[in-house]
DNA sequence: CTGCCTGCAAACTCTTTGCACGAAT
DNA sequence: ATTCGTGCAAAGAGTTTGCAGGCAG
């Protein structure tokens, strides 16, 4: 889905739940749509002030919610106390995570049976599954031995 | 493993890390080895001022590392800011968690496959992984019929 | 006009840290 | 005696919230 869609999708969204659509949320969401990898809420709030210079600090975590909320963003917490963003055009389901702990870089893989895995063992134990997470810490070869993390420039190659 | 042996096994990690053996830190310990199912900072600090009253949060937050680093204690991030920890007297490797959003009881399941898919996906991306997470978020069908979760009782059956 | 939205700043939660005293070796 | 460990309280990071004024519908 192309951004002018999801800007639909979001005007669609906001309308059904009686929600206004101003002038701060759709900086917010553009901010977020303009970026194509991994952001926090306060690097989305940089960028959304060059968009509208009246966006606060509280109207991006009131945002954000409304956002992850429509499956415009997906939301990935790796752990740390800080939660990563990140645009979500195709409407993508679960995806897993690596996470290189020695420059921070998030790669995005596909990991459909992530469902199947998730209905499995919930199931056995009355529940109903709502989402999964899956995530693998790794070390980076290169930089063991260049002193250097590739992934920055390679960025994430989406799986 | 048992506790004793447990308990020996943090004695000689502390002696081999020149760290002292202090009434404080073997409190939290019998705290933490108390208790077999999940647990914060918080309970953990109620639980070993029980044994020795004059154990402090900085001190439960000095010690959880050593007690981690050492595998004596799991670390469990299910995504809320808050941090849960688990005994682990078996020294078992990676498990999954089914989170009961009902009742917020964490079930833990092993996956073995889980190092194997780490192994996999982070080779192809010219990395060694370190950890994986494996959690599915679920809501409890009794909770939904009767409002009530039978969790807390049934507890953590480990598969 | 109505009432949802907003910015501001203070509050909040969990965790970490500087300091001087205290205890383990 | 050393030196590490400790409690206390303040700081810190990220996020949430109460309030009075502002703007969408």
């Amino acid at each position: 889905m192309k951004i002018e869609g999801c800007r639909d999708k979001f005007r669609t969204y906001l309308a059904s739940r009686n929600l206004r659509l101003t002038n701060q949320r759709m900086a917010i969401f553009d901010a977020a749509f303009a970026e194509s990898s991994h952001f926090t809420a306060e690097e989305l709030l940089d960028k959304a002030r060059r968009l509208d210079a009246s966006v606060s600090r509280a109207t991006i975590y009131r945002t954000l919610p409304l956002l992850t909320e429509s499956s415009l963003l997906r939301e990935v917490d790796i752990g740390k106390n800080i939660k990563y963003y990140l645009a979500n055009p195709g409407d993508q389901p679960q995806q897993a995570q690596v996470i290189c702990l020695d420059c921070e870089h998030i790669f995005e893989i596909s990991a459909p049976f992530m469902d199947w895995y998730g209905v499995t063992v919930a199931t056995k134990l009355g529940l109903t599954p709502v989402s999964q997470r899956l995530q693998v810490s790794a070390h980076c070869d290169v930089f063991r031995r260049s002193g250097q993390c590739p992934h920055h420039t390679a960025a994430g190659k989406p799986a």
